[in-house]
DNA sequence: CTAGTGCACTGGTCGGACCAGTAGGCTACG
DNA sequence: CGTAGCCTACTGGTCCGACCAGTGCACTAG
């Protein structure tokens, strides 16, 4: 015979019902950022749940990044605008969890980067090519000012070929990736002996970055961005995987 | 003169130190995968917080893909091993609410699916590219038999490269950038017309891109892998857009 | 008209309670 | 003696009621 055909089911909590229901508000845009959610008791009387429920709920929306609470609030809950924290803090628990090294999140960077300058090389707008230009002249200044502000002007650089790529996802990820390694590198960078002159050499490397996306040489660009990011952080990769790194080279 | 300097002070909740302790404990190796947590209502006394608290930490933690917890389960919540599911959510995520389109992510692709074979030319195990020659081999079996199980097939043989590049974290990144650009053309994939040329195609680009691996030629395998993956895709992503997609080609 | 004060809400936290489910020990039966 | 079945002591999931410290707004007193 072969009766109807049942399958397993999965046991749902009331919370994940109630989690899907505002998700699924937010992403299809009946919520939309800066508007407010009703407050928890007038929650736990919509969904038939107690507060405990839509608290548990809000705390996973909350982790998601979809909504912030404030304590004392008239309105309820606020709707974010997309941020990329979420997706920040799920790859710096992969970077731990994962034992991803330095030398990964370098190469992923190189990757990254260079596509972006490859992709911005053919279409970036004049006004984004002068933004480069502009980052890179506040990068000279700021080693002449003792250097403190070198990595936020470096960053901004970095940040404007990222954007005039066109790809919101290298866009994010490439600042996410950056972050991270910033971050793992950022007590060895205060103090290095030949901080100075990696800087100048960075430098160089970003006018000749440039000079190659102003005549639209995507390739020249993309290979002098992974040679300079190589030359910048190689110094804090363990020797032994700096070949992974040099794969990238030509 | 001018008193000690203050610091504006973040109101932090209660769960949320909860979250940072025992967050801390899982990616500082404290407690390992597969290890439990005590029970809510102990933790409630370790905390000294109420059992509210505690859950709504738990939920975070959960949120976050770092445990699991069973009703019942006469042990506490359980320490996953690192999964990149929270990656993915977040990611799927922002695919929505940021509004990327089909072009980025098939344009992500590209980058990351061509720097993999790059890599993975110069520092694949002969082991691995028996892998990719094999998962071929079943993609052409998969096409004889129908096409149902090319997409797996498919997927094991980019896996395969993935982990031939030897990072970590291109090859979780290829995989749930893939798995939000299949979710997003399924339903389009099945009823194509001229699904069996196309695969058909795929094979031989892939028969290609292998050769050039064989030889240790990455720039070449990284452009077969560009050019297969714009050939596959940009029927599926509005012609406006496609250019884009093209500026990844030679 | 303005400055100040309440008040009515908010979210954050607490404590207690009940339920369904699980695992493992215990008992009673074969 | 071995095992099948029950029983109990837990678990997490959910609910309820309560209190507190904040916030914004309306109202009032100057």
């Amino acid at each position: 015979m072969g009766g109807p055909r049942f399958e397993p089911v999965r046991a749902v909590r009331a919370y994940e019902r109630v989690v899907e229901q505002i998700e699924e508000a937010i992403e299809g845009g009946t919520l939309c950022p800066g508007q407010r959610l009703p407050s928890e008791r007038e929650l736990m009387v919509q969904f038939s749940v107690s507060r405990s429920t839509v608290r548990e709920a809000l705390r996973v929306l909350q982790a998601r990044g979809l909504v912030r609470s404030r304590p004392g609030d008239p309105n309820g809950a606020e709707v974010l605008p997309f941020s990329p924290a979420a997706l920040h803090k799920s790859m710096t628990t992969l970077a731990r969890v994962a034992e991803l090294s330095l030398a990964e999140l370098v190469q992923f960077r190189m990757v990254l980067d260079s596509s972006a300058i490859l992709l911005a090389a053919r279409l970036r707008t004049d006004e984004q090519l002068a933004e480069m230009g502009v980052a890179v002249t506040r990068m000279r200044a700021a080693v002449e000012a003792g250097g403190d502000d070198f990595g936020a002007c470096d960053v901004a650089f970095h940040d404007a070929v990222a954007r005039a790529s066109g790809n919101k996802l290298i866009q994010i990820c490439t600042d996410v990736v950056r972050s991270i390694v910033l971050d793992l590198i950022s007590e060895k960078i205060a103090d290095a002996a030949d901080g100075e002159a990696l800087m100048r050499q960075s430098i160089r490397h970003h006018e000749e970055v440039i000079a190659a996306v102003r005549t639209g040489d995507g390739p020249l660009a993309a290979r002098l961005t992974r040679q300079s990011m190589y030359d910048y952080y190689a110094g804090y990769v363990p020797p032994a995987e700096r070949a992974a790194l040099r794969a990238l080279l030509e």
